[in-house]
DNA sequence: CGCCTAGTTGAAGTGTGTCAATGTCTGTGG
DNA sequence: CCACAGACATTGACACACTTCAACTAGGCG
């Protein structure tokens, strides 16, 4: 069964093996994705796009650095934050292949991001997809799509973080983690976090130790169980569909 | 000085008059807003948008009505809110003139939005929208960068909800309504809030109880006064600055 | 002028934060 | 491959802030 070991440092990061269960890759078509980018689309992004990859834990970039680059997550998990006052932290989202990252506002980026797997980018100076995006109106309307996608996300989350009690944030935060095939095993019904306990306390604005009484209490109530602190196995999906809908 | 009376339900909606002070009138140009259209902009949007207008206390759409239009805040203040279980209540924002109006998702609004003051808006076919974006991509382009606007308030206000204790989260709803032209008298330095303590509760997600120990507290420091529940004067604005900035 | 709603204030309950200690994993180096 | 160190995670006890429940006040509209 499960070792429940952490995915291993050199890893690819399309293949991680969770004890014996194996999490499908990951791909950038096919994902059970709204507003992805057609295979013509990404062609017209890739005239303008260099490819670059990060390893494990490090920095894409910080919050005020100046921004020229927008970037598309191709492979792996990136953690985007914003520093609080004395050390304090929140998390906005954990992004994935597909996803759009690099906010601005007036020339800086306004969040920071940081690798929690190996990553794999395609960047784009915004100053040449400016210009792709006006030449090219039926892209850019991807762009504001996936733009009111994540506005309603972040509407979303605001309601979750502010009208739920922890367990139930918890909750909507795992049935989110099994949309994605590749950190949810269908065979097993588990899903793998690829963050520690302090990063999913930082984005569900809630201290550690609460959200271990959160885990404890999901766990006592049946709804899951835990092999390591990183893979959780449902036990009781309908339980959990109705602690964590919005 | 201050009757303290509510805004008449009859004034028209660009001029409302607090007490002897005149608040000044709204406009779409020339407001401290980023993203705004041109006037060439707003032509080429007028061909397709018709002008439609709604009293105090209407609503315009609620959450789940199919989704045909987006809106332009002409003129008044619109409340934005999701309705959450049992009578509870969330509000998203409180928009005003040049704002866009009508976030959907597969053909249905997600939000309700209610007048609160009489409000003029431009509606425009998502159909004929749709084409008009594909056909001027200087004015998608527009509409990429509100939204893009929209989602650094939405993390912002993310932030302001989950970290911030009551006083504060009331100082930065203070602040964001001075930045008004329409309802901040800089001669007399006071806000005019046109919206009840319930809508602000619902909007700062605490409970009106806590709202109005946030205002006591605020006004036992001397940052602000209180001529009548809505109007509010500021006594110590870096003080407010200082709470109220994230 | 009086009723009804909106707003404020007081007292008690509850859940999350805080502080501290213990337990457990992970990744390193031998 | 194994063992160990340090980080990560969990659990318990207590404090405090917000919620809840209730009473009271004030303002606006009929």
């Amino acid at each position: 069964m499960s070792k429940g070991r952490a995915e291993p440092a050199g890893a690819s990061p399309e293949r991680l093996t969770i004890g014996a269960r194996r999490y499908g890759a990951a791909s950038v078509r096919g994902l059970p994705f709204a507003n992805l980018l057609t295979r013509k689309e990404q062609r017209e992004l890739a005239r303008i796009a260099e490819t670059v990859t990060y390893a494990r834990r490090q920095s894409i970039f910080k919050e005020g650095d100046r921004a020229d680059y927008l970037f598309v997550i191709e492979q792996g998990v990136v953690r985007v934050s914003r520093d609080l006052m004395e050390g304090e932290r929140h998390v906005l989202a954990f992004f994935r292949p597909g996803d759009l990252l690099g906010l601005a506002e007036e020339g800086r980026y306004i969040n920071s991001a940081y690798t929690l797997t190996a990553v794999t980018l395609r960047r784009m100076h915004l100053r040449s997809l400016h210009e792709l995006l006006l030449s090219d109106s039926q892209l850019q309307l991807r762009f504001l799509l996936k733009a009111a996608h994540e506005l309603r996300m972040a509407q979303r989350q605001l309601i979750v973080l502010t009208r739920k009690p922890p367990h139930q944030r918890l909750a909507t935060f795992l049935l989110n983690f099994m949309n994605h095939r590749e950190y949810f095993s269908a065979v097993e019904n588990s899903v793998y976090l690829p963050m520690t306990r302090d990063d999913i306390a930082d984005y569900l604005a809630i201290r550690p130790e609460t959200l271990a009484r959160a885990f404890a209490r999901l766990e006592r109530d049946g709804v899951i169980a835990r092999f390591s602190p990183r893979e959780i196995r449902i036990r009781n999906l309908s339980e959990l569909i109705h602690l964590g809908t919005v």
